[in-house]
DNA sequence: TGAATCACTGACAGGGGTGTCATTCAAGAA
DNA sequence: TTCTTGAATGACACCCCTGTCAGTGATTCA
């Protein structure tokens, strides 16, 4: 078969080889029924043979549908991204779709523009929106406009529900803020995200669940902002830790910020977990590499990345199939950074370090 | 201009409307040589008014190219694939391509296989190889054998040097060790990355430049094997620091076993950067978030990615341009973990801590 | 003045598939 | 037996653009 491994062979050729039509070909190609057995066996042994590769420009042409699909993201974090990114691919590639990747910067109107410039420019078949693109609702107006499928990845249902694929961050929020309150910790800090992000608010309303279940005021003098940011992070720790009573613990809605409240704690020589409990948020690689390790939610990213692609797929070629999860779990990684506080030290040391600094 | 904004106008739409043929309409489009100013202005007016969109598909079918490129990597860290990916990102589409992200796992054999199929699947137009692949020569001989340019991100030149684009890590690694042994460390202890990565040579020797001409000995010993994963930084870091004399300095061939290191000193409660200093590679953002923070080499990544990508287009285009920098040179973040280190104490913390582990 | 050259433009033939519709043929119903 | 039905296949137009080559005028050269 070495005369055939450089030549491309096309449809035609395939069509002649087996004794079909190029039609029945592509029947084959597309997985269509009505084609017999051994028909199809015999076109499949054609195209072995001629190591035949279908064109996907003219299929794409003929078919005025790209097997194209879109990620559009804004940039929070590499590693998030990342997980979703070759969740995606997987999938994706799985059914014979390619992704690229469109990040959205800039003001509202030109991410619109880009958009609809690259929707018709490549013909993208469905886009996926991550946070926190999936609250811009001019975004998926426009989307809806240009009649593209898109599937958005979030915390929190909204509109539709077929276009969603959902996390509980709000329990999982619930669960880690009632381990720490378990562990004795009365004053527990927060340490919210950005603003533009669904998940700052999910993640604090499990916060408050958490604590107002369990007996416990919120005190807004212990929620703190915060961006995702390390630097954040950095500063709200600051802020919390020179409080005259110190609180005993704080949650972080990120690991980055998380590691920036240890920064803080280190510099004040303020020993965690012993007398500082830490918590965060994402489980990134971070929460394992920093001293001492944290204790972080782990989202499902894969496995929501497999979802969502699915879910869209489904969408673009009008499959319907309602099998999908409808709200995918977290699931709490115990480190040490909340294992081993010492209730006794919290009075004592609490309000005399804090002026310290 | 509403009752177009929808229906998508084709090439003969434009064409008539400006009252040219289509194939001039083309030209305009592909910014081709030899077509009369106001011609080409009466084009471009009707493009704008019809709000015209090229069909990608034809324009691939037809010109027998797909604006697509594929960047064929090995999952090494999320934070070093984002930067390379977003950088290469911003210069395809400003030449418009666009960039198809392929993870290559598994044996040899698989990689192969998965790289020739989505090459004549999607009839990719070129390829980026980044490290650990760019030395999987079977992988270039197969892209030669297809016909498709590529182009290679690497430390190290090789073969041809118009498909490479370097950086000199070796000179930065050398810079690196010499900032230590001014500082007047004489034990600097080295952790080598994956030994699949042609960094982890250069990096290396580097380093080995710096002792001997400095009239160091290079001491086996203190050279260990790492894998670039942050556990491996721990396991290198618990052997190093239980030698009976202890290195002052460990320069890790990258962050992530640097914090690895960094975990196991405040582990054993050795001060860094007072009793040893920690140095890193690469500058990820966990440099910035480890505690103390960590002194780092900040690879070009974004420029060599810009590099690569128009050099590509460039070979794809068959565009002869020899304007590229031959090496790109790294920068060294200092940070804390490697400033204030107390030279009386190490030959009496050495010897000692070591044992109490 | 005629020939040669050059810049510019258009006609036409594909590129390699898919959609639509017509046709064939075998099985089941009347 | 004849009619109906539906599965299986093929003929053909068409998707929208680019490559090739020929043609038209204008300019330059001898």
């Amino acid at each position: 078969m070495t005369e055939f491994e450089s030549a491309k062979a096309t449809i035609n050729d395939v069509a002649s080889h087996a004794g079909v039509s190029k039609k029945t070909v592509s029947r084959v190609i597309n997985n269509e029924l009505n084609v017999r057995p051994e028909t199809r066996e015999r076109v499949q042994k054609a195209m072995a043979e001629l190591n035949y590769y279908p064109n996907l420009s003219a299929r794409s042409l003929a078919s005025k549908r790209s097997y194209l699909v879109a990620m559009l993201y804004f940039d929070v974090g590499a590693y998030y991204l990342h997980q979703l990114q070759s969740g995606m691919l997987d999938h994706f590639s799985m059914r014979n779709y390619s992704l690229l990747m469109q990040p959205c910067e800039g003001s509202p109107e030109q991410i619109l523009a880009l958009v609809e410039h690259k929707a018709r420019y490549m013909n993208i078949d469905g886009f996926v929106l991550v946070p926190p693109l999936v609250c811009m609702s001019p975004l998926t107006s426009l989307l809806k406009r240009l009649g593209k499928p898109y599937i958005r990845i979030t915390p929190r249902e909204e509109y539709d529900g077929f276009s969603e694929v959902l996390c509980d961050d709000e329990q999982a929020s619930y669960e880690l803020t009632t381990h720490l309150i378990q562990q004795g910790h009365k004053t527990i800090a927060f340490v919210r995200g950005n603003p533009e992000c669904l998940s700052t608010i999910t993640r604090y309303e499990g916060y408050k669940r958490a604590l107002l279940s369990h007996g416990l005021p919120v005190d807004e003098q212990y929620v703190v902002a915060g961006t995702y940011e390390f630097s954040s992070g950095v500063v709200a720790g600051k802020t919390l830790l020179q409080r005259p009573v110190r609180p005993t613990a704080i949650f972080c809605s990120n690991d980055d910020m998380a590691a920036g409240v240890l920064s803080v704690a280190h510099e004040l020589n303020i020993a965690v977990p012993q007398t500082l409990a830490v918590a965060g948020y994402d489980d990134s690689p971070l929460a394992k590499q920093s001293w001492p390790a944290l204790t972080s939610v782990k989202q499902p990213n894969r496995r929501m990345a497999e979802i969502a692609a699915n879910k869209l797929i489904d969408k673009i070629e009008k499959i319907d199939n309602t099998d999908y999860p409808q709200n995918i779990a977290c699931e709490i990684i115990y480190r040490n950074s909340t294992e081993g506080w010492q209730p006794k030290l919290e009075a004592v040391a609490g309000s005399k370090t804090g002026e310290a600094v």
